[in-house]
DNA sequence: CGGTTGATTTGAACGGCGTTCTAAAAGTTT
DNA sequence: AAACTTTTAGAACGCCGTTCAAATCAACCG
């Protein structure tokens, strides 16, 4: 590993920032700034270092600041994830010209873009419970489409839940190095002997088959129709 | 530093091990014996303690010795993923006296069990990508299922993978602390304006409603079925 | 205007982590 | 017995989250 340091701190051309309160472009430190420096670490470096100490450096403060405004580093990621959910194109919703599971497609495939324009953020959106506004917006989106498509309240209601793992889900798989992935499985694969696992030998081709679109649409199909085909869930009252 | 082992197996109550060289009980260091210390921290600890210095702890040995054996954290998560992969069980596949969906559902209802039994391992479940024998057991036994059901080929082999994802997604969202999810996403729900989220305010209850057990089935139910239903995949061959 | 009070900011510290380097020990071959 | 290869240890580097008590700042009150 290169230790490589472009701001080391024995070479700073300011010979002695002796306080930090010398510099007057100091914002004063908001929980929106704070959650928009992290998106702006997210963009440039990843979810990794979007870290209480790496956000403080870029602050130029110190970690400690940062608890008064975020609880701890899960809420820090709950808020950059509610943030880029702003970037959701919810247009499709609202469109009524194309019929609704178009519609529908189309906005989720807009939800999955912007996690895989983010890949390191996928995999914490699954665990993380959003309960922002834009979040609510989404759901929102999801719900009334499947309303407007005639699905009934119940299987509407749980179908979102069911569309949206799909969708965070299918983006988290992919976060880490994507042709690392599919190699990896399809390598795992080929050491299936016909003798232990003969579908598996049979299909090995098949199952890792097909273009990251294609499986995506179709799963999304598959969904859609599923939750429209499954039968009325129980309607006690918990 | 402190070399306190309160429940070290091996324990030597030698009040001064000068070094580790001196009891003659150590079992020699393996890939095997390290995952199986590894599903101990796990079964005890949680995921969180499965470190490698916590597992060098309990080896009594140094984390660089690990190294040898794995080549690095998430190998490590990895191979203990798939040990735990082995309590799945994969009798309802071979039963062939209840029906196929049936059956399917007890065999992703044994996967479940398992992840629910170690909620912190379920986040890594998805993220790792698995490759031990025991996984492969687990597609196999799906993938037959679907093809005894008469699925064809192309949507039983896609399916697999939407099969898997959803459970897995599933446990790794009620990774955290159980309750606490459900009583977030209903108090956030409840901050919906009927104005901005009119489906969604008129649904609340709904959505969050029903036992979760009942939810996983109906999920179940619903997946099953649109993968019978959805539309056959582009036969291309990539 | 000075002083008090409460919020904000900060430096320092504690304990933990992954990983790599180098040297020592153990085991194996010649 | 000597030369080697593999396995094990020790130590270190640089990161991390989080907490604490002190310092600073800002507003309000007399």
């Amino acid at each position: 590993m290169a230790p490589v340091n472009s701001a080391d701190p024995t070479a700073a051309p300011t010979p002695a920032p002796r306080s930090r309160r010398e510099r007057p472009a100091k914002p004063a430190l908001s929980r929106d700034g704070i959650v928009a420096a992290a998106v702006h670490i997210l963009r440039t470096e990843g979810l990794g270092k979007v870290t209480m100490r790496r956000l403080a450096r870029e602050l130029d403060t110190g970690p400690a600041s940062l608890y008064v405004y975020v609880r701890n580093t899960d809420e820090l990621h709950a808020a950059v994830l509610d943030a880029l959910l702003a970037e959701v194109d919810l247009a499709p919703a609202r469109d009524t010209s194309a019929p609704w599971q178009d519609r529908l497609t189309a906005l989720l495939t807009s939800y999955l873009d912007m996690l895989f324009r983010h890949p390191s953020l996928a995999r914490s959106a699954l665990t993380v419970r959003p309960e922002g506004e834009h979040y609510l917006d989404l759901v929102e989106a999801v719900l009334s489409l499947l309303i407007a498509g005639g699905v009934p309240d119940a299987r509407a209601a749980w179908g979102v839940d069911l569309l949206l793992m799909y969708a965070t889900a299918t983006a988290a798989e992919h976060a880490g190095g994507e042709a690392d992935h599919m190699d990896a499985t399809a390598a795992a694969l080929a050491t299936a002997s016909p003798a232990r696992h003969p579908e598996l030998a049979r299909l090995s081709s098949t199952l890792v088959a097909g273009a990251p679109q294609a499986r995506l649409s179709w799963g999304f199909a598959a969904l859609i129709a599923g939750i429209a085909a499954a039968p009325e869930p129980p309607t006690a009252t918990s």
